[in-house]
DNA sequence: ATAGTGACTGAAC
DNA sequence: GGTTCAGCCACTA
């Protein structure tokens, strides 16, 4: 299994309504300083509607997908789902955040 | 096999 | 305390 689908099984986790950032998966996938791929895996799960890559962003909240992911629409599935969305930021995002090391336990 | 790139992160200035 | 620099991993050319 490539490390793309790896990081899209852990995105598909994530619960409707919750946020998680790429360090995070990262890590939980072993990889804790490939954030990057994780990011770069999200990319090509773009065209997947099975992968929720909205619930993704960065480690301060911020939607760093969103000029990847075709502008608004990622703050629009966000809001969507009752995260509220301020300047391509995540509010309560430090409430909102969902860790799959914490949550999953491995 | 080497070099370059990218939805990031942590440390330094 | 905000901004800048360098390091990371996986993938493509």
């Amino acid at each position: 299994m490539d490390f793309f689908e790896q990081v899209w099984e852990v995105t598909k986790l994530i619960p409707e309504g919750r946020v998680t950032t790429y360090g995070a998966i990262a890590k939980y996938l072993g990889t804790a300083r490939g954030a990057r791929v994780v990011g770069w895996a999200l990319n090509q799960s773009n065209m997947k509607a099975d992968v929720p890559a909205h619930r993704v962003v960065n480690r301060v909240g911020m939607l760093s997908g969103a000029a990847h992911f075709g502008g608004e629409q990622m703050k629009v599935l966000l809001e969507a789902e009752g995260i509220e969305v301020k300047s391509n930021k995540v509010l309560k995002f430090k409430e909102l955040f969902w860790d799959p090391v914490t949550e999953l336990e491995v």
